[in-house]
DNA sequence: CAGAAACGAGAGCAGTGCTCTTGACAGTGA
DNA sequence: TCACTGTCAAGAGCACTGCTCTCGTTTCTG
């Protein structure tokens, strides 16, 4: 449609990536709900009103940030160390994961902290936000593949609803028992939960510092969805 | 030093609360970071200004609500019907966490969402917000003592910093093995990181709903933590 | 080259947390 | 009873926010 294809849209993509750098430095500095459009622009050296050209709204560059975060972390997961060795693998996994929390965590609490009110994601996010656990359930099925994963005797197959709503796991990784994919789920919501408890304080007192607690955590996980 | 002890300070105690109720309601409508003094004030037909005799900031008002929601979880939590089954007991419990996030979605999100910017939670809020983990680890330490605690074989022995810290646990539950201690913390963490999933909008398109998802993972987290 | 589209600047609106001052009132000791 | 003291609500004001609208200017395009 509006296809303009030459300095004023690269000047406009240059100029929209800055914004966005901007807004993650105060991001970094001030939190998610204290962005400021004003501020950003001042960064920038323009006025206010000139931001809106690039982001309808702060809810929209908000959008932006998040699907990036989404983006960055996934893109450091999928470049853990990857050695053949799925524990191993598991783990590297579990520590780029908590390695890049760590280092953006303002960014960690923008995607899994509470949802900013009056803020709905949009569909956009979605795909984005699945990397992660599309690596893991990319994992386990090699895993199944060349017999290093073994389903646990005590993980109950799952029957019912629970059953149904497996089945769309199913499809993402054939071969893997359901069972083993209820509980990667499970341990993909303790990973976060774990995350989110050292990075927002909740550990303070009884696991912080939470390394050696989170490589335990993480040997254990992999044991506790069949990997060996 | 200032005892006032009639009349007055009991029209300011009544005042307290309701503008905490006014800030409740308030909070659950937009959410904790929209939540606006002058809007409370508002709607108790005062002014702004006076809401500042009854909380010196914004930040102070948020930490009471903050105590208020941990005392309210925790109250919920040791409510929680006990038959003496020390798995029913403790599914019941993982239940009444549930159902009283699931009822109050934006305290919970103050509680274990992400840190309010700006905002450095007292020490006062330590106290009410280990009243969960306390109710798991009084449970494992009774099932313990009842023979209903079998260590699993599987659970590595804490070493290193992880077994000093997990000491801290030791002294709250004597009796039960470190072991186990730390997969209490694992499970802590699985717990609130699938409400926080369920809640935050993270398990749409795969266990949303998650009431079957969530039994199950009660279950297995029983298990996990050596409960027969 | 003319028209259209995109752009930055600036003023302005309604809202925010918070501070300071002012005048009214309640409780208390002389 | 009366003056004193501390508490209270009210209101104006400051510096900030997201967002809208208008106005000239610049840039691209048919």
């Amino acid at each position: 449609m509006n296809a303009g294809r030459t300095a004023r849209e690269r000047a406009r993509a240059e100029l929209t990536e800055e914004i966005k750098t901007a807004a993650r430095q105060q991001l970094a500095t001030v939190g998610a709900e204290a962005l400021s459009l004003r501020a950003i622009s001042r960064e920038l050296g323009m006025v206010s009103s000139a931001l809106y050209r690039y982001f309808a709204s702060r809810d929209e560059l908000l959008t932006a940030l998040i699907i990036d975060a989404y983006d960055a972390l996934g893109a450091a997961a999928e470049a853990a160390p990857a050695g053949g060795d799925p524990v191993g693998d598991w783990i590297a996994i579990y520590a780029a994961v908590r390695d890049w929390a760590r280092a953006n965590p303002q960014e960690y609490a923008l995607i899994y902290g509470s949802p900013i009110s009056g803020y709905q994601a949009p569909q956009t996010t979605v795909q984005p936000a699945s990397r992660v656990p599309l690596l893991l359930l990319g994992l386990l099925q090699r895993a199944q593949e060349s017999g290093r994963l073994v389903t646990p005797p005590d993980a109950p197959t799952p029957s019912g609803a629970l059953a149904q709503q497996t089945e769309v796991l199913v499809a993402l990784a054939p071969g893997v028992p359901p069972a083993v994919l209820v509980r990667t789920v499970i341990v993909w919501t303790q990973l976060f939960g774990m995350l989110s408890f050292e990075l927002f304080g909740q550990l303070v007192g009884s696991m912080d510092p939470a390394d050696e607690f989170f490589a335990s955590a993480s040997r254990q996980m992999a044991a506790f969805v069949g990997l060996s």
